[in-house]
DNA sequence: AGAATGATCCTCT
DNA sequence: GAGGATCATTCTC
């Protein structure tokens, strides 16, 4: 959260604040694309960390994935939301939007604004194309909610993560209900999340 | 403002 | 053959 991702492609550089972002974790998550075990699609996952997980759904967009977990340990983070910085009005114009609360406000959004397709499913973020830097010191306080379109398996974790009053995070229909925490009120889930790391 | 709908296609069973 | 970690548009209140 408050990192910096950054597309360099062409010569151009697009990119900006991450403000929203999922946890999926492990096999034992439902919601997890690994749910149901190893697959083609997901094989990346089981990966070592620092690579991109990639995957196409509903017909219309790809969703940008982080890949976390320990070699063999499928977890990954699915980037939702992001504050435009870099090469903005490359972005608006790629998304045909003209405010910049519309360019990367979604998990699909986000993708079509950095360009990122299929093709990029794999992509190492230690090399120049695609890369995530640090968040420096962060003044916003971060929130905890369940995550947004997966139905009922899963949904009793709070393992979706934003910036509070950040105009860049998905409106999705019910990303807005209770179960809404402060990051600091949620640091039971926050804690269980930071076992499971580190227990690997 | 919230609900419904169509777009559109890949992946897994 | 079914369903999906969505979006933009069009509807209904």
């Amino acid at each position: 959260m408050g990192c910096h991702i950054i597309r360099q492609a062409d010569g151009l550089k697009t990119g900006g604040i991450i403000v929203e972002a999922e946890a999926y974790i492990g096999e034992d998550d439902p919601a997890c694309h690994a749910s149901h075990g190893l697959t083609e699609r997901n094989s990346i996952m089981y990966g070592p960390p620092g690579f991109l997980y990639v995957y196409f759904t509903y017909g219309n967009h790809f969703m940008i994935n982080v890949v976390t977990g320990r070699k063999g340990f499928p977890a990954a983070v699915l980037l939702r939301g992001m504050e435009p910085i870099y090469g903005v009005d490359i972005m608006a114009k790629k998304r045909n939007v003209e405010k910049s609360e519309a360019i990367a406000s979604g998990p699909g959004k986000l993708a079509a604004a950095l360009s990122v397709t299929k093709q990029d499913y794999g992509t190492d973020l230690l090399g120049n194309s695609i890369y995530i830097i640090g968040p420096g010191r962060l003044k916003d306080s971060i929130m905890a909610s369940p995550r947004i379109g997966i139905g009922a398996r899963g949904s009793d974790k709070l393992w979706r993560f934003y910036l509070k009053d950040n105009p860049h995070v998905s409106r999705h229909p019910g990303a807005i209900r209770e179960n809404i925490r402060s990051l600091n009120e949620a640091k039971r889930t926050a804690f269980s999340l930071y076992k499971i790391q580190t227990n690997l």
